[in-house]
DNA sequence: CCTCTTATTGAAAATTATTTTCAATTATAG
DNA sequence: CTATAATTGAAAATAATTTTCAATAAGAGG
């Protein structure tokens, strides 16, 4: 992914700075949305000169790209992702915060009855589902 | 529903005032979702020295009693509507803004099905369908 | 109506999140 | 190795939201 990841910013003009492939290896291996200032704490690790303001620009460049994309959840919206190529939705922890993707769902019946009823031309989806990870759920309760 | 939710944000001991009254009538009768400053700019046509803080006021306070709802869109997360009272989904135009409720989803079978398969034991969903209104359709391509 | 208490107000300051500006540095094409 | 243009981090600027505060006013109880 990183790798891979690194190609296409390169392929696209983009040089590969020690910044930049800090922020990269980062979120392109996190199974939770990180917000900018997460990163940027991570990073600080890697590269301990690294500027907030980098992290930024970096994120500004991946989802531009469409490697990453923002997650909404109920408390933020300010958190990144790794994005999956395709069409897909999301399976969020409610607890931990471990995001996964999913697939098969079929609502093409669902948009063509509500197309009809209300005139819409419907182009796009967001299907999320929230609950509680196997992991979180053995933790509590 | 103007004269509903006021008698709501009483008997939770919250006083009427005129600027709350005023964010009230705006937003209750909203078919777009709303920004604090574009109510804010509306609700100045009412009451003129209506602060900007009072209506993030008003509309922390409609949150907290689900009369008001944050959409989630594109481009931004800073709109509010109705809420409805029920479990609901949104249809967006994308163009427009316009927003309606629909619903008849049936998304039990998918979530049994992705709860055995991951683990998750899945307690909400979010569904939005973006797209075009039938008004947009016609006024352009 | 009056009065008292306390929620609410708008202005201004503070905080937080993000973007822009800028001069110095550095990746990379050749 | 060199030249060029992208990128950097710091600092300033902007935008969004929250807090502080003294003045006002809603509304409960008389
Ligand atoms: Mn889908
Ligand atoms: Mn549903
Ligand atoms: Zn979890
Ligand atoms: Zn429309």
């Amino acid at each position: 992914m990183n790798h891979k990841w690194l190609d296409i910013l390169s392929k696209n003009g983009y040089r590969l700075t020690d910044s930049r492939k800090a922020v990269v290896e980062i979120i392109s291996l996190s199974t939770h949305a990180l917000t900018p200032i997460e990163i940027y704490e991570k990073a600080k690790a890697k590269r301990d000169d690294i500027g907030l303001v980098s992290v930024y620009r970096t994120l500004e460049k991946l989802e531009e790209l469409k490697l990453i994309q923002r997650v909404h959840q109920p408390a933020s919206c300010q958190a990144f992702m790794v994005a999956s190529q395709e069409h897909q939705h999301l399976l969020l922890c409610s607890t931990c915060g471990e995001i996964q993707f999913f697939d098969g769902d079929d609502l093409e019946t669902l948009i063509a009855t509500i197309s009809k009823k209300t005139g819409f031309k419907i182009s796009e989806h967001w299907l999320q589902l929230f609950g509680q990870c196997a992991n979180c759920q053995k933790t509590q309760s």
